[in-house]
DNA sequence: CGCTAATTCCGAAACGTTTCGGACGCAACC
DNA sequence: GGTTGCGTCCGAAACGTTTCGGAATTAGCG
């Protein structure tokens, strides 16, 4: 290993204006830069991270901790967050780093034991529970961390988008549409987003001055194979939806499918709107008819969460970033008047 | 940050010795070992990772670096690679990180960076191509690293498991049946593994003095649609093939799938072998019919490739660790006589 | 009592980096 | 000529840990 210490030998220099003429500071002669900078090249000289982050307290990690599912869709999805992520961070210059726990592992210790043990500057939290424990632990370390989606029993930094309006703008359009047997295939309503939807749609439904049949709300993980199978349990149902609102373009795929084993015409037998969170492998463009409702893309969710997390890592975390997204809405041709 | 000084003060004992005591070494007494482990757990001392790490130029990180991939089943059967290998790793008392390139990115510059900057004991490699750049950059800087699969064309450590009688058993079996015409739906035979299946294939051929048509040796990413289409393809041929190897349990599914949208009987109409790499998603027994062929599973590669690699790392890597894992053979209610 | 040996402890150095506080030489200024 | 200021440079300390080479105390033994 090359080190400060080598280069410095070989240009007659002392490690200290070795150190600050490759870290660029003001009081190094031009010349000297330069004979530093060749010989650091030609010697092929990497810092030290590890050194480095002693002396700093800095290791410019950001870490994401996850339980691994026995899902594929959602490994899958996971894995289209991580690569999104992922490439916003070393975009900062910094390293993302994931670490897997055992499926169905507790990781609030995982995320304290590894904070405490030096080395990570920070972490990514997603898909918070209520009263995330995982939350909890971090306020309590002050480690910096930063939430896709929040826990609004805490206070915390966090980038989502308004989830009520997912619900209520989608709802409210199949309503203006004449529907009234809407069902909702919701996220899990152990988290706050999927909270919020069902709130969102009950709202709208509460302004057209429908009561909405509660039997027609599911709370279920968004795969595709759950829209399939939920949507054929509705369809067979005694008195059958006219549209279907999907919480995700997986569960919308799966939705897709039903119809087309059922021989159902889209939109004609049965509208569907979903949310878009902008999947690269769940694009709405691949659907056919072209899938409509509200849309956030969660590239864009990365961009702001990474730059904030940074800020609060160098400290300017006062007040704490809470970053609520913005919607668009797309009718595609997947929706029409009953 | 609560640190040996904190402790030392505290117990009035010197720094060393509370260094000793928690590292468990023999001279320091029973009580001052005590006292000390005490007060640690008191003050809720963790040890700082980073200074540990330079002090002894080992941080106990064992990193995966992989380019993200388009394909949704690729990216789950590589997330289900990456549980399986973190499990094993924690369980040796090592960290596993996982970090991921952008799609397509050349990930050797990654890791000779990551390995020159420090932190990073040691590298798995999976899914080597010939001549495998990452390969021969990691053995130029005599970074420690083991491959799952091979590469023949470079002396390393390996896990592996003997692809030559994969495809020579799948082969002879179905040979065996009075099969002639059999598709094998390959690997990508830009990987090694891939041309070792084939000549397997093409061994078995030879023993039973059958000349192969070579139009029905597929090389495809072992994916499920992929599977599927050609499944489809070969059927709709002239002259379709008897029975299909399937180098995966995920390309079988595809093949499964094809046979129903057809209306095929498996094995009646369709004779089907695959080789089963063990993976939860696509669990053989989750085959109706019972899926049939060759088995090696995964988890028990991992076990051994981290337990090498451990080995490697602390230094005892004199003659390369090279294994070649067993194999066994289910028959399975997939393949039946012509 | 003097010698050795065992037990238990500690100071200091080291890992590679950053940074604080100065030092040195030299020009400019009153 | 003394003071100031500027441009370059450097020694030393620090981050938290491990470890080498001893040192101090006690016990055993002739």
């Amino acid at each position: 290993m090359v080190t400060l210490k080598d280069i410095s030998r070989e240009v007659g220099l002392s490690v200290t204006q070795v150190s600050r003429a490759l870290g660029g500071h003001a009081d190094v002669n031009r010349d000297t830069r330069d004979k530093v900078q060749r010989m650091a090249t030609r010697l092929g000289y990497r810092p030290n991270a590890i050194a480095r982050s002693l002396k700093t307290g800095r290791s410019g990690i950001i870490a994401m901790i996850v339980a691994g599912s026995r899902d594929p869709q959602a490994n899958a999805h996971l894995f289209e967050i991580v690569m999104g992520l992922s490439a916003e961070i070393s975009a900062l210059g910094l390293q993302f780093v994931l670490h897997v726990g055992q499926t169905g592992a507790d990781t609030t210790q995982l995320h304290a034991d590894l904070y405490r043990s030096g080395g990570i500057d920070g972490f990514v939290l997603i898909g918070p529970a209520p009263d995330d424990p995982r939350i909890a632990c971090l306020l309590r370390l002050g480690a910096p961390f930063i939430v896709h989606g929040r826990d609004p029993a805490q206070s915390h930094a966090f980038v989502d988008i308004d989830n009520f309006a997912v619900g209520e703008t989608m709802a409210d359009h199949l309503l203006h549409l004449g529907h009234r047997d809407i069902a909702f295939l919701n996220g899990p309503e152990s988290e706050f987003f999927a909270l919020e939807r069902r709130r969102g749609v009950a709202a709208a439904f509460a302004k057209h001055g429908v009561t909405p049949d509660p039997a027609l709300t599911l709370s279920i993980p968004m795969t595709e194979p759950n829209g399939r199978t939920n949507t054929l349990r509705l369809l067979d149902a005694a008195r059958p939806p006219t549209a279907i609102i999907a919480g995700n373009t997986m569960l919308a795929r799966g939705v897709y499918q039903a119809t087309e084993s059922r021989g159902l015409n889209v939109p004609r037998d049965l509208s569907i709107l979903a949310h878009d969170d902008g999947l690269e492998l769940f694009a709405s463009e691949s659907f056919d008819p072209p899938l409509g409702g509200t849309v956030a893309h969660l590239t864009t969710a990365w961009v702001t969460l990474s730059a904030d997390l940074k800020q609060i890592i160098a400290g300017q975390d006062d007040p704490f970033h809470t970053r609520v997204l913005d919607l668009t809405f797309t009718k595609g041709l997947s929706a029409c008047a009953i």
